[in-house]
RNA sequence: GCCCCCAUCGUCUAGCGGCCUAGGACACCGCCCUUUCACGGCGGCGGCACGGGUUCGAAUCCCGUUGGGGGUACCA
C-alpha cells in the first residue's frame, strides 16, 4: 500500500466488495446443549414482564437441563444505572432464579457487561466492514426524509440505503464537509424465515427491512449490533425474548449469516417471542405503572411461590384444571414451544388469590419467620424480636396464615396485638353497627371476665364466659355480642378470631381495653 | 402509510377435526359452614369477533373482514 502520511484509520479507502451472506448457515437441533439468556438493560426498576422473561429463560434451561447466561446490556450510557443493576440482581435473588454464566458468576465469555466489551465490538466491526458487510453512511435522518418527500413517498419509510454504493469522490466530498459516518448492515434482497417457537412460521418480505445502524460515528455499537454479537459469541442455543423484539428479528437473522462468514457466530439461535404482560385497558404494563413494579408486589406480600405461579400462568399453563403449582413442577413441566403467542393481562385479584394459596400451604414456621419483615415495616416490632414479640407471633401466626392474600396484610390484621393498649388506633368504624345495648354487653363481658383468673385465661374459657353472659344471659346475636367485644379488643370489626386473640393479649390488657372502648362509647352518646 | 404479531366466559386459560349442548381458575351472585373476616363446600351467571371456504363433520385447517397490539431511531 502506498504511504500516505496524512492517512488515518477513518480516513482508509472505501470498504470491500459488498457480499451477500449465505441463506443458510448451521442452525442449532435437539441434540445442541441449551443456552438461553436473560439480558436485560439496566434501566429503572424491575418490571414484572421482564421477569416473566427471565423466568421463561430460566424454567426452560432447568427444564432442558443447559444453561441460563446472564448478561447485562448497558451500552446506553444515558439511561442505565447502577442501582437498577443492583435492583436486577436483588430481583432474581428473591425469586430463586439463578444462572449458570454471568455477571456475578463469571464464566468462559466474560465480561458479561456489555459496556466492558468495547474492543470485542471493535474487532467484529473491522471485520464485517471487511468483509463488506456493513458500510459507512452519511446521510442525516432529515436528509433522508427530504428524499423521501421529493420522491412522493412517505417520509416515515425509514433508511433508503442512498450510502450503499458512494463512490469514492461522495464521500471524499461528505469529509470535505466535515462528516462523521455512521455504520449499517447491507440488508439482503431476499425475503427472510424463521420458524418462531411460539408463534411458527414467519416471513419477512424483501425490503421491508432496511438497512440499520450499527454503530455511531464516534465508534459506539448500538444494541443492533451487540445483542446478536454477543448471542453468537455466548453461543446462545435459544432466543427466548419480548414480543417487542420481534420485528427486529430479521435484522438479526441477516447479521447472524453474516457473523457465521467472518467466524464469530457457529450457528443460527432458535427464536422464541414471548406475549406482552398488559396492563388495565388495553396497554402494555407501562413502567409508569406500579403494577409492573415486582418490588411493589413483594412490598404487599407476595411471596416468591405464588408470584412465580402467577407469572408462570401469564402464557403458560400447566394443566386443564389446575392453576396451582410449585416452581419445581413448573421445571418439570415447561416448555417454550407450550406458551401461548396472545398477551395477557396482569390480574392483580388473580395474583393475590393465588398467592393466598401458597400462603396457606407454607409451613407453620415458615410462615412465621416470612412475617417479621413486614411488621418490622410496620414497626410493629424490632430489629431483634421481644419475647412478648415473638410470643405473640407465634401465636397470631397461625390465625391469619388461613385468611390472607398477602402477607402485609397480615401484619395489618395481626397489628392491634403489638400496640400498647392506649395506642390502640380504634377505627371510626369499629363504633358503627354494635346495638342499643353496647354499654350493657361491654359490661356483662368485663364482669363475665374478670371472673376468670390469670391462671385459667384461655381461649375456651373465654368463649365460654363470653357465650355465657352475653348469648345466653343478654340472649344477644352472636355477631352482635361478639362484635362489641371485637371492637374494644381489636379497634376493628374485622380481625383474627376474637377469644384466641384475647388469650394472646392477656386478662389484663383485653380488660384495659373493654374498659377503655366503653367510655370512649359512652362519651360519643 | 408500510411491515409483523394476536383473537375461546369480565380476566387468565384447556382445546391441537368428531370425546364440546366448550372444561378449569380468578372475579361476581346465591346458599351452607361460622365469634368478624377469610378458608372450605355446593350451586349460578358468563365465551369460541364476523364472513366465506375445506370437510360427512370446525372453537380447532385456509382466505378475507373487523378489532387490538408492536415495529417503522445514530433506544433497548
Amino acid at each position: 500500500m502506498e504511504a500516505t502520511p496524512s492517512t488515518t484509520r477513518s480516513r482508509q479507502p472505501p470498504m470491500s466488495t459488498p457480499v451477500a451472506p449465505p441463506k443458510d448457515i448451521p442452525a442449532v437441533d435437539a441434540a445442541t446443549e441449551v443456552r438461553v439468556r436473560f439480558c436485560p438493560s439496566p434501566t429503572g426498576t424491575p418490571h414484572v414482564g421482564l421477569i416473566r422473561t427471565a423466568l421463561f429463560n430460566w424454567a426452560y434451561a432447568r427444564h432442558t437441563g443447559g444453561k441460563l447466561i446472564f448478561r447485562i446490556e448497558d451500552t446506553d450510557a444515558k439511561r442505565d444505572s447502577e442501582e437498577s443493576y443492583q435492583q436486577l440482581l436483588e430481583a432474581l435473588n428473591w425469586l430463586g432464579i439463578d444462572w449458570d454464566e454471568g455477571v456475578e458468576a463469571g464464566g468462559p465469555h466474560g465480561p458479561y457487561r456489555q459496556s466492558q466489551r468495547g474492543e470485542i465490538y471493535q474487532d467484529v466491526l473491522a471485520k464485517l466492514k471487511d468483509a463488506g458487510f456493513i458500510y459507512e453512511s452519511y446521510s442525516t435522518p432529515e436528509e433522508i426524509e427530504a428524499r423521501h418527500r421529493a420522491a412522493g413517498r412517505d417520509p416515515k419509510l425509514g433508511y433508503d440505503g442512498y450510502d450503499r454504493d458512494l463512490s469514492a469522490e461522495q464521500i471524499e466530498a461528505f469529509r470535505a464537509e466535515g462528516r462523521e459516518p455512521v455504520l449499517r448492515f447491507r440488508m439482503p434482497d431476499e425475503d427472510i424465515t424463521f420458524t418462531d417457537l411460539v408463534r411458527g412460521e414467519i416471513t419477512f418480505g424483501a425490503g421491508s427491512t432496511p438497512d440499520f445502524v450499527v454503530a455511531r460515528a464516534n465508534g459506539q455499537p448500538l444494541y443492533t449490533l451487540v445483542n446478536p454479537v454477543d448471542d453468537a459469541l455466548m453461543e446462545i442455543t435459544h432466543v427466548l425474548r419480548g414480543e417487542d423484539l420481534l420485528s427486529s428479528t430479521p435484522r438479526q437473522i441477516a447479521l447472524y449469516r453474516a457473523l457465521y462468514v467472518i467466524g464469530v457466530a457457529k450457528y443460527m439461535p432458535a427464536f422464541g417471542h414471548l406475549p406482552y404482560v398488559m396492563g388495565e385497558g388495553n396497554k402494555k404494563l407501562s413502567k409508569r405503572d406500579p403494577e409492573s413494579n415486582l418490588f411493589h408486589h413483594r412490598d404487599r406480600g407476595f411471596i416468591r411461590e405464588g408470584l412465580l405461579n402467577y407469572l408462570a400462568l401469564l402464557g403458560w399453563s400447566l394443566s386443564a384444571d389446575e392453576d396451582i403449582f410449585t416452581v419445581e413442577e413448573l421445571v418439570e413441566n415447561f416448555d417454550v414451544a407450550d406458551v401461548l403467542g396472545n398477551p395477557a393481562r396482569f390480574d392483580t385479584k388473580k395474583a393475590e388469590a393465588i398467592n393466598g394459596t401458597h400462603i396457606r400451604r407454607l409451613e407453620r414456621e415458615d410462615f412465621r419467620d416470612r412475617m417479621v419483615p413486614y411488621l418490622q415495616a410496620r414497626d410493629l416490632v424490632g430489629a431483634e424480636l421481644t419475647e412478648r414479640e415473638a410470643f405473640l407471633l407465634d401465636g397470631a401466626a397461625p390465625l391469619v396464615q388461613e385468611r390472607i392474600a398477602l402477607l402485609d396484610e397480615g401484619a395489618d390484621m395481626m397489628a392491634f396485638l403489638f400496640v400498647a393498649d392506649e395506642d390502640l388506633q380504634i377505627e371510626e368504624k369499629a363504633f358503627s353497627g354494635l346495638g342499643d345495648q353496647v354499654l350493657e354487653t361491654l359490661d356483662a363481658s368485663v364482669s363475665a371476665l374478670e371472673a376468670i383468673d390469670e391462671g385459667s385465661w384461655s381461649t375456651e374459657a373465654i368463649e365460654e364466659a363470653l357465650r355465657e353472659a352475653l348469648i345466653e344471659g343478654l340472649q344477644l346475636k352472636p355477631r352482635k355480642a361478639f362484635g362489641a367485644v371485637r371492637s374494644a379488643v381489636s379497634g376493628r370489626r374485622v380481625s383474627p378470631p376474637l377469644f384466641e386473640s384475647m388469650e394472646l393479649l392477656g386478662r389484663r390488657s383485653s380488660l384495659a381495653r373493654l374498659a377503655r372502648f366503653r367510655a370512649e362509647v359512652e362519651s360519643r352518646g
